[in-house]
DNA sequence: CCCTGTCTTCAGAAATTTCTGAACGTTCGC
DNA sequence: GCGAACGTTCAGAAATTTCTGAAGACAGGG
């Protein structure tokens, strides 16, 4: 048996591990909300409610998710309140997003091979460049490959 | 021209968008350290005086890097400190540990699918399990691709 | 036009992370 | 063995991050 308790036990060991893996911890929390909802959408007073939080900090959390393209505003029927839902493609979105700063990386180890003069510095900084080089034009196509595999399945 | 001035300023700017990219604010700076010299090996008291950090912290930096992969002790030749230097393979080495979280995430994913029944969830939660699957299996083909791309040159 | 319900913003409090400085081991030369 | 140089550990201080609660803004119904 598979009972609600289960599931929200569930939801805050995702939020977790999410915080161990570098999340804020509150928009963690929010995200796994939404993950483990059978609802179509939920507003920033159900989350409230839902884990005990401020409406102030529900309110940063949604922010963020939204800000990262993992959550979006639904189009709310005659509703008051603001309603949100998942974003089809979270996840490749949010794997295409992590590699963001990898721009940054290797911007400033490019700066660095030109500001060093020749030699195994320079040559070590030269490989770290050709890396994340690499891995910047593999990562489209990864997820494309998944996107590709997994069909026309909704998320 | 570049100076030595530039090199430190690069080496300072590297650290600084790698804390960015959520690295410890130490272990990035002692990183940067190893990565723009051209000595062979650096000792604790080398890095402390050239960041001007305290013994103490920086004795946890080094832990820190050395426990990633990234940095190794040097045989220290008739010498009393201890001497670290850069891995060969560093690189690729981090990358493929950025990836250990999402063995915890898979796992929590996969536990949510258990916990909760049928409906647009369990859908939701299958979909995020099969994409962390997916990159699981994707990534050492990965840096296997570019390890012989870039063939015998040295890191 | 006002009133109610809802979300957002922001200053301050609480908690967490990160650094320092001093005391303690350890190792090597003598 | 003894002394000195280094590195490590750990308690506490400092800085940063994160949460809350209250005040304000906005929208729609009455």
């Amino acid at each position: 048996m598979t009972g609600e308790t289960d599931r929200g036990e569930a939801a805050e060991h995702l939020a977790l591990t999410l915080v161990g893996a570098g999340m804020q911890r509150m928009a963690a929390r929010v995200l796994a909300a939404f993950l483990f909802t059978d609802e179509d959408s939920l507003t920033a007073g159900d989350l409230s409610a839902q884990l005990g939080a401020s409406a102030g900090s529900v309110s940063g959390a949604i922010r963020m998710v939204v800000q990262m393209g993992l959550v979006e505003r639904a189009p709310a029927p005659g509703s008051r309140r603001e309603h949100y839902r998942m974003r089809d493609r979270a996840w490749t979105t949010l794997y295409g997003r992590q590699h963001a700063p990898i721009d940054d990386i290797l911007a400033a180890v490019a700066r660095g091979v030109e500001a060093v003069g020749p030699g195994p510095a320079r040559e070590r900084l030269a490989y770290m460049r050709d890396f994340y080089e690499f891995l910047l034009g593999e990562v489209p196509a990864l997820i494309e490959r998944f996107d590709r595999r997994r069909g026309g399945s909704r998320p």
